[in-house]
DNA sequence: AAAACATAGACAAACGTTTGCATAAAGATG
DNA sequence: CATCTTTATGCAAACGTTTGTCTATGTTTT
């Protein structure tokens, strides 16, 4: 691998000089120029990232934290987040959670030590103290999906509208018997999604059928454990409500093996994070969640922050994105 | 952020007895050791990555590229890579081609500039020579799923296997007119599966039934039209091939459009990196293929390749798994 | 008791950049 | 013509590590 000083030395000129004419960050003489281009050519030469961002106290990297590659949401994202980086000059570096707050740290750890510039995390919430910390000691940080700590800027859906919306969709569709699935409520999608469900219930006089079972939420077999406790709490249930694809696959394979017609006797809506609703045997009613969008969004803030001089760092700020209902077969 | 000279400074030593006592490099005496710990705690220090690896010509990452997370396959494998990964000490820095091969090449000129040590990759076939020159510049390279240069080590399933295996299968349920959505035959694992599939249904005697649609293998939408394809070419059809996950979703859907009762009138059996196979409404019978240990073993072999000393690198390998068949409803 | 060795630690030179400071030759201004 | 800018370049110090060399102890060995 050629370097500056390599460089330097065919074109006969100091590394300052070459470190310049490829920075344009000072004079350089136009013939110097020429001479200093044709050995980079003639050396391929490639600035070593490395001693760039030692130098610089930039690595051009930023860090991508989410439980796992298995729910559509965080596929999309991280794909869209790759995405708009490249186009920013940005790499991106991963690591996944699986939802274990320990894991979670041992990643933070990590990219905090020079792997990155800045990071986007979709957190468990346990690690507030030391997301903070890292926020703190000079890393940008941006939450998504799951908002957790006020003090650290946000990308996330309308969680709460998506519960509101659905009971209200469900609601004119004719049904008074709705079920919720719901999963852990130190989760902010859940947390707020219930909240919704809640409200739009109280309003319209309704009585609350809900299941959370132990475990994460994000699994078919939870789903498919929450779909039968929702049958027992209820029998008359007319609709059920799930908080992402994988349970409403669960629900429609648990309504299927009760020979419980979709959308006949039971009309199922999906909170989901990509379009696999469309995919399934039976279509499924979504609220899509704009997964691509929000990763966009959430790499232009925290690349904002991270190129902004010290004196002006854009100040925290929430975004909440609409999501939009998307009608198949299942309701 | 504590740097070596911080901790030095409080444990009274000079740097490079911190720098030996943490990685056990030299004599330290225990006292001294204790306080330098002691420090390390105090400050909670962490060692610059960068700087590290400036001094030690290693950047301790690894680049990940592929298609996309939409397949199960990538998402399963990119998982694992990381987790194996971290395991080793490296971190992951993942870039998306969309199949395409002129941001393939984007990802890789970006990623050989200094970014990683070693990468592993699951191509598009179109950057043969770019991969052969990055890897001849020092960078450890290990194809991944799809291979495609017999000079650079590889980890695939045994493609050619699981449409033989698939043929003979359905075989022995008592199909005869077998039809197979086939893909881009540029992609070595739809040629490969595709002889295997030719092989079978030669050596039975058989008639085959094939489709391939243009564009991109891995949607939905052209495993639906796939599917119509081979009806039309043989209305006699008694059982169904499908490639990937996705395109089993897609027939399944299709022979429901069709009120084709699936596996009654017709067997489908799918070749996935994921059990989506176990969520669907009707369970797919499915070739499995071992996606995690693949990207597991995939790592150690990209990092096996860097840690070598330049004289003994390991000879180049190309490693084969079996795909296990899980019989489900389809079929 | 001298020579050899193991232990413990400091000093300083790298790794490949960027950048503040200094210098010098031009050109512009008075 | 003296002074001030602008242009063009080199020198050397950083950034935070690791590591080769050197020195100074004790502790064996001969």
């Amino acid at each position: 691998m050629a370097t500056l000083k390599d460089v330097a030395r065919l074109a006969c000129v100091d590394v300052s000089t070459v470190s310049r004419a490829l920075n344009n960050t000072s004079y350089v003489h136009p013939d110097t120029k020429e001479r200093i281009l044709a050995a980079v050519r003639e050396l391929s030469y490639q600035p070593n990232v490395l001693a760039q961002g030692l130098r610089q106290g930039k690595r051009h990297t930023i860090g991508v934290v989410i439980p796992h590659m298995h729910l559509t949401v965080f596929a999309d994202i991280t794909q869209s987040i790759e995405v708009e980086s490249r186009k920013l000059g940005y790499a991106v570096l991963i690591c996944h959670t699986n939802d274990d707050p320990a894991q979670e740290k041992e990643c933070l750890n990590r990219l905090r030590n020079g792997f990155v510039d800045g990071l986007i995390i979709a957190g468990t919430g346990r690690n507030g103290r030391l997301l903070r910390d890292i926020r703190t000691s000079g890393i940008a940080v941006t939450q998504i999906v799951r908002k957790q700590e006020n003090s650290i800027s946000s990308v996330v859906a309308d969680y709460d509208a998506c519960g509101y919306d659905m009971v209200r969709y469900l609601y004119e569709k004719g049904c008074r018997e709705i079920g919720l699935i719901n999963g852990p409520m130190n989760l902010a999608p859940y947390r707020e999604r219930y909240h919704g469900y809640s409200r739009a219930m109280k309003e319209l006089g309704l009585y609350e059928t809900c299941a959370e079972c132990p475990g994460p939420g994000n699994s078919f077999d939870y789903g498919y454990r929450c779909t039968e406790e929702l049958l027992m709490q209820n029998p008359n249930l007319d609709a059920i409500m799930a908080a992402v694809d994988i349970q409403g696959m669960a629900a429609l394979r648990a309504l299927k093996d009760r020979k419980i017609r979709v959308p006949e006797q039971m009309r199922l809506v999906s909170l989901t994070g990509h379009s696999v609703g469309e995919l399934l045997e039976t279509t499924m009613t979504a609220l899509e969640i704009p997964a691509q969008e929000m990763g966009a969004k959430a790499t232009r803030m925290v690349i904002d922050e991270i190129e902004a001089p010290a004196e002006e760092k854009p100040s925290v700020q929430h975004l909440v994105f609409p999501a939009s209902l998307v009608e198949r077969e299942s309701s």
